[in-house]
DNA sequence: AGAAACAGTACCTTTTTGGTGCTGTTTGCC
DNA sequence: GGCAAACAGCACCAAAAAGGTACTGTTTCT
């Protein structure tokens, strides 16, 4: 029901947890054992997220997963979509043309793009830092794409001022 | 994934059906017929919405659903709500406290509840008759919840202009 | 050489989704 | 009054997805 999965729930806590040393070398069991999660599960996570680039991974003895990038360039949605495929609401829209039998003649199909890209760049707005840092009092600013065909500015995404986080952590 | 069920694009697609003739009624094969779906299938879709209140039923020979509100009083949200529950991205936000041992420690589900709002507010924006009817060029524009605690106008939700439409349909 | 740690795959169990069927109730019409 | 059309509410089954575990292989440090 519009939920993203455990894996990437998990996911998320893990970098996050990564988060509060960039630059350290962390290993599965270390990790397994902080978020309080099973090693066979937090092994297949780190895998997948080393295998899409946003973890580098050293083998070995003393080897372990180090975050690729520093955290406020890893975004919620590269999480997901490492974790649980390309981000799509409806079939329709990672399904390749020719599969709706309606293709075309569906107003709806066109809609659910612009929704599903919606709330993607929502998601590409989302930093790993600000998913663990100070909650933010504003939300998310989707979109605001320019009319299509118009290559003007990088079509400002997301607006996440790190304000005065209230009382509620 | 972030997927909407096959049950709610379903629904969608029925409702925008009935949204040609906004006070018609509408019995269950007919609209199975119009829509290429199976009869059992509409009919479980229609009960559902019947029972949220989103159709009003007619019973008896004769009888069938119509749209309880005019179709810009529909919104998207309502209808995922009402076919596949409350629109949770994680478990953390629709169990209830006291489920997550983290609770109260956990920086991550104050954010969660944060994008679930934004993404929430962004479908309760979209109405039916948007969706059937002419591709916004602009996208919508989420949340911009004000501070919490400030009572003050009702947070513009959304900005969906009825631009000219792109020829992509 | 041995051990620690990642890589990849295969497998099984559980849950969710998708879909169907059946019985009951209401109501228009002859 | 009775029949038939149409909604109401379950209950049920099958298929698909998610969740989780195991095993074998490869790399690299000591």
């Amino acid at each position: 029901m519009l939920r993203i999965t455990k894996q990437t729930d998990y996911g998320i806590v893990l970098l996050s947890l990564m988060c509060h040393h960039p630059e350290r070398l962390f290993n599965a069991p270390e990790l397994a054992a902080e978020a309080g999660l099973p090693l066979p599960t937090v092994s297949k996570i780190l895998k997948l997220l080393a295998r899409d680039g946003l973890l580098a991974s050293h083998r070995g003895v003393k080897g372990g997963y180090s975050l690729s990038r520093q955290p406020e360039a890893i975004s919620v949605a590269e999480v997901i979509q490492s974790l649980e495929g390309p981000i799509a609401m409806t079939e329709c829209i990672d399904d390749g043309p020719g599969e709706c039998v309606q293709e075309g003649s569906c107003p709806l199909q066109a809609n659910w793009q612009v929704i599903n890209m919606a709330v993607r760049q929502a998601l590409e707005g989302i930093t790993l830092l600000q998913m663990g840092g100070p909650l933010p009092t504003r939300l998310v600013q989707l979109g605001r794409r320019a009319a299509p065909g118009a290559p003007g500015a990088p079509d400002a995404q997301v607006e996440w001022p790190a304000e005065a986080a209230p009382a509620s952590r």
